[in-house]
DNA sequence: GAGCACTGC
């Protein structure tokens, strides 16, 4: 009863406060003003005689700068020398549309002339001249080939977006244009060497210099001009139409309430076109998703057409195919969304966004080796991204449920992620690409000093890198060529030595996926004894090579009934959704799998397997993840002995319930608690004799 | 008693 006047309340409450009492209307808003005055202040060209412009700017320009929208693709017609021109983009998707989309533009079959490279999946062919790839992808090749030989031009798209792979591969680009300039000088003496023997198989030839482009949809392009050395900057207007920007007079006090008000306000007072919130997580979204639908129920009848369509991340893909298909006539679709669709997806329809000004952000403490999420408010850039996705197809209105003094207050752009992520990663390959001062690398923006240190030393321990922080031979070097955590990279190399390969090879692919298991609210109990088919008396891990292995036996015995491709997959979704297991994280699983398992057969280590001694397979993970090791202490709780935090097992893992008495873990992150993840339990005697570098001097 | 978003020859 209560619940019921409280929503008839609100629901009046909506009516009175009109769009005038609520929102202040900007509509000379700072948005539309900035986007004019550059169009002002710079020499902007309409997109269509841009092109001719850029052809020319790049000819002779070394770098040049794009700001703006540029509608991707619209640079990359031509190409000289029979060299390649490589375009990157921070998302696996985005590149493979983006070729798509050019490839049909210039009446070419994909794979041929325009062709596209990401993990797992490579169209690309001898006659291939645009080649669309994801940045780390580069970054990879970049090890085999340190002076990008192949390549004329190099497009960095999305520079803006500021992601570890985006930034270092800046800090790289920068390098080798420098050093094919200078014919190589630049490089220290390994490379040099390499870089002879590479060019002795290309005839001798010098290679030409490198050019770059660098295109960042942001409006500050001061950063990059000035990172390349005063580059020259072409600004281009975007082709969005204007957004009305609308702020609360207050601030509100519970912004989910607010946004509830927002969605009824808009779909009551409103034209037709869908509505699209940013929310910061599933659960938030899964709450909102059930008080709009009470809410609906109390209107009007005719004012009850509304889809209300959720959309995150993990959701599985079918359910995210709903976000994208049109509302049936005279619905309106609201949209409830993660930061997913503020850049990875686009949906179509979209006229108004309610923008609470507030995402989980990922945070890591170099110190205590902690990540943790934490909702925080977005940055300029971030609202202004949000509030576009207004205006792609029509004018359309954003409602930031803040007062405006409190946009201003906003950081301009969100930290770059290289300043805020453990680098041990990044340390390995500028080492395995001949960078050893990584302290003195000249980042766009540097990690502190102790980070960097905090890494070298976590490479040191796994014996990546020798006494004087060199790459050492052949670990270091064999984990710098594996596109894995370096720790995973070492728990491969130490399982070749204790015998357990097979099983190490099944481990690491599953956890480098997102997770495995999915337990939906109103079927726990079921996804729980589903679990239990598979779960381990040991802990996680083993359970986890229990289900890679059992959904391989399933597909194996498949094939020998079915020879039909796409029946074959039916019946493995199917397994999976009778056993709450993630169909795509498994898929992904699978791949990284085989990709990873050619890698170690190059390397030379013979796959072998435990069988059945499980022993031999914790110690071997007790010597790979000796640095994620913790004790339980008398109340039940734990304390990781590398950091000395308090910390707790996860709700999800099999031993919850078990605690026992020392474990390794491979996640430590901080939610609600500090939370530790993928556990194996493990006897304690064997951390000082399997890791005495570490523990000898320990208690 | 619980899961922001990306990504890797």
């Amino acid at each position: 009863m209560a619940d019921t006047h409280k929503n008839t309340e609100k629901t009046h409450h909506l009516g009175l406060h009109k769009k005038a009492k609520y929102f202040e209307a900007k509509d000379t808003s700072s948005y539309r003003i900035r986007n004019q005055s550059i169009a002002e202040q710079r020499r902007s060209l309409p997109i269509t005689s841009v092109e001719k412009r850029i052809v020319e700017e790049i000819k002779n320009n070394k770098i040049l700068i794009i700001v703006g929208e540029t509608g991707s693709g619209k640079t990359t017609r031509f190409c000289h020398n029979g060299k390649v021109i490589g375009i990157t983009q921070p998302r696996r998707v985005a590149a493979v549309t983006v070729a798509k989309r050019v490839s049909e533009e210039c009446s070419t079959q994909l794979g041929q002339k325009v062709g596209y490279s990401i993990r797992f999946d490579d169209k690309t062919s001898k006659s291939t001249r645009i080649k669309y790839m994801t940045d780390g992808l580069l970054l990879r090749e970049a090890l085999l080939d340190p002076f990008l030989s192949r390549y004329s031009i190099i497009i960095v798209d999305e520079a803006h977006e500021r992601t570890v792979h985006t930034d270092v591969l800046l800090g790289l680009l920068k390098r080798v244009q420098k050093s094919r300039s200078t014919g190589g000088h630049f490089m220290n003496d390994e490379i040099q060497f390499k870089t002879s023997q590479c060019q002795k198989s290309h005839g001798g030839l010098n290679l030409p210099p490198l050019k770059l482009v660098i295109m960042s949809a942001s409006l500050n392009a001061g950063v990059f001009s000035e990172y390349f050395d005063g580059a020259k900057a072409v600004h281009i207007q975007g082709r969005q139409h204007p957004v009305d920007i609308l702020y609360t007079f207050q601030p509100e006090p519970d912004y989910l309430d607010a946004a509830m008000i927002t969605i009824f306000q808009v779909h009551l007072d409103e034209e037709p076109g869908d509505i699209l919130v940013f929310l910061t997580g599933q659960e938030e979204i899964e709450s909102v998703e059930r008080l709009v639908k009470e809410r609906v129920c109390q209107l009007a009848e005719d004012k009850q057409k509304v889809l209300i369509v959720p959309m995150y991340s993990s959701l599985p893909s079918e359910q995210q195919m709903a976000a994208f298909k049109k509302a049936p006539p005279g619905f309106r679709k609201i949209i409830l969304a993660t930061n997913i669709a503020e850049t990875s997806v686009t949906i179509s329809g979209i006229k108004y966004v309610i923008d609470p000004g507030l995402v989980k952000a990922r945070s890591y403490n170099h110190l205590t080796g902690m990540e943790s999420l934490i909702t925080v408010p977005v940055s300029k850039a971030q609202a202004i991204q949000r509030s576009g996705r207004a205006g792609r197809e029509v004018p359309g209105m954003c409602f930031r449920l803040y007062p405006e003094n409190e946009f201003s207050k906003l950081a301009d752009s969100t930290v770059p992620e290289i300043k805020r992520c453990n680098l041990s990663n990044v340390v390995l390959q500028l080492k395995a690409l001949g960078i050893d001062d990584i302290i003195g690398f000249d980042f766009m923006e540097k990690p502190s000093r102790m980070s960097i240190l905090k890494s070298l030393e976590q490479l040191l321990l796994l014996g990546a890198l020798t006494d004087e922080y060199k790459l050492s031979d052949p670990i270091g070097k064999q984990m710098s060529q594996l596109p894995l955590d370096p720790i995973y990279s070492k728990a491969l190399i130490l399982a070749g030595e204790f015998k357990c390969l097979e099983e190490m090879l099944i481990i690491v692919a599953m956890l480098s996926v997102e997770s495995i298991f999915f337990f939906p609210r109103e079927k726990l109990e079921e996804a729980r004894a589903a679990r239990k088919n598979f779960s381990s008396v040991d802990g996680d891990h083993i359970t986890l090579v229990n289900v890679f292995r059992s959904s391989l036996e399933f597909l194996d015995k498949l094939k020998l009934t079915i020879n039909n491709e796409k029946s074959i997959s039916k019946n493995l979704l199917k397994w999976c959704k009778e056993n709450f297991i993630n169909n795509r994280s498994l898929r992904h699983a699978r791949d990284v799998h085989s990709q990873i398992q050619g890698h170690v057969q190059q390397m030379g280590l013979s796959i072998t397997s435990c069988g059945l001694d499980m022993l031999q397979f914790r110690r071997c993970l007790t010597a790979a993840f000796f640095l994620n090791a913790a004790l339980k202490r008398t109340d039940g709780s734990y304390r990781a002995i590398s950091g000395g935090q308090t910390v707790q097992i996860h709700p999800s893992s099999v031993l919850f319930h078990t605690k026992p008495e020392c474990i390794i873990f491979n996640e430590l992150v901080k939610t609600n608690h500090n939370y530790i993840r993928n556990l194996t339990r493990i006897d304690p005697l064997w951390l000082p004799e399997l890791a005495p570098q570490y523990y000898a001097t320990q208690n």
